[in-house]
DNA sequence: GTCTATAATTTGATAGAC
DNA sequence: GTCTATCAAATTATAGAC
């Protein structure tokens, strides 16, 4: 099939920016991982390195979105569903051999102040992320601004913990981080204080 | 002076990783923003690139540990003084650009499994600061347990605020996640909840 | 010891045979 | 349309002139 060489590309190069970055891995690198001749890559990806960086990201944004609906809709309330998720990525984490994190942090701050269009991408993937969030909080009673506000917090948590986790090939700081989104939640839900 | 151009090597080379990171930094364009000749790198650094990392990062990090020093010690308490250093990060973040951001995060998740060495001299940065953290939570009356979960909430909520904010060009994941920080210092110094 | 010239390899990208 | 051979430029690193 012709479009299946296309996927095993993006494929191949979604995994290794998610661990090695995007600087940091070679076109030669990901046909060899994708087992794909080196010419196809500019058959099917004109734009070269930045268009399938583009396209590895949007990939990767969308499947990690599954991921969460995954873990977190099973859960009795959002609050258990919020600190399922996190014991997952640490539990994910460690099976890895600490290198499957989020899918695009280490490109998104490389790509921040390089590639407008790479940091588009990025800055897309993220507000679907904190949208499909923000609806969950919302649908369990927070207002709008809370909800956007702990969405935030859940998700900085997340991504703070998982640099930390990544550098310290530890899960600790996974673990109270998920302590944490799990109070940002109750106190989105919380309401308003009386006054 | 003759060390003069070795500290002009490192903090080029550190301001230039922490704006495009490890792999997308030549060792060419760091001796062209250090204005030193090319051969003097393997003559200071004879480990190259690599040893510059290490030192760069190390550099950075105290460097880092002393601008909390300088924002929170001021502060009347240290609830205050975190959320200080929240809104100082945001307001440096905007000034930049939006590049300077943390020092060390883009590196950290470049290298978690790509370098040991340059791994552990990240890991050793977030230590410290952790353990700085942690002992003014301390000073503050919070217990060991309670002081270290706090310290990994505070940082896992800057480094993951700092991605969303580059990403999206806007500091409103700062705010956000500075609410939860000073949160997470209130809750540490609550003390065991009574039961 | 400072620095230039260059080595050896790898990078992203292209041309053109099949 | 698939793939090989190759390109020019950039990469890290070294040798050796000064």
């Amino acid at each position: 099939m012709a479009t299946d060489t296309r996927d095993r590309i993006i494929n191949a190069s979604a995994e290794l920016f998610r661990r090695q970055g995007y600087a940091g891995t070679g076109v030669k690198q990901i046909v060899a991982a994708a087992q794909a001749p080196f010419g196809s890559i500019y058959h099917h990806f004109p734009g070269g390195k930045e268009q399938i960086g583009v396209e590895a990201i949007r990939d990767s944004g969308a499947l990690y979105a599954l991921l969460i609906d995954a873990v977190i809709d099973p859960a009795p309330d959002l609050l258990s569903g919020v600190g399922d998720f996190f014991a997952a990525a640490a539990e994910h984490l460690r099976d890895s051999d600490f290198a499957d994190a989020c899918p695009i942090a280490t490109v998104a701050l490389e790509v921040a102040s390089t590639s407008e269009p790479l940091r588009q991408a990025t800055d897309e993937v993220f507000e679907g992320w904190l949208a499909a969030l923000s609806a969950r909080l919302r649908c369990a009673g927070a207002d709008e601004e809370r909800a956007r506000a702990a969405s935030l917090q859940i998700l900085s948590l997340l991504e703070g913990a998982f640099i930390l986790a990544r550098a310290s090939r530890c899960t600790e700081a996974l673990d109270a981080a998920g302590a944490a989104a799990t109070a940002a939640v109750a106190e989105a839900l919380r309401g308003p204080p009386p006054r």
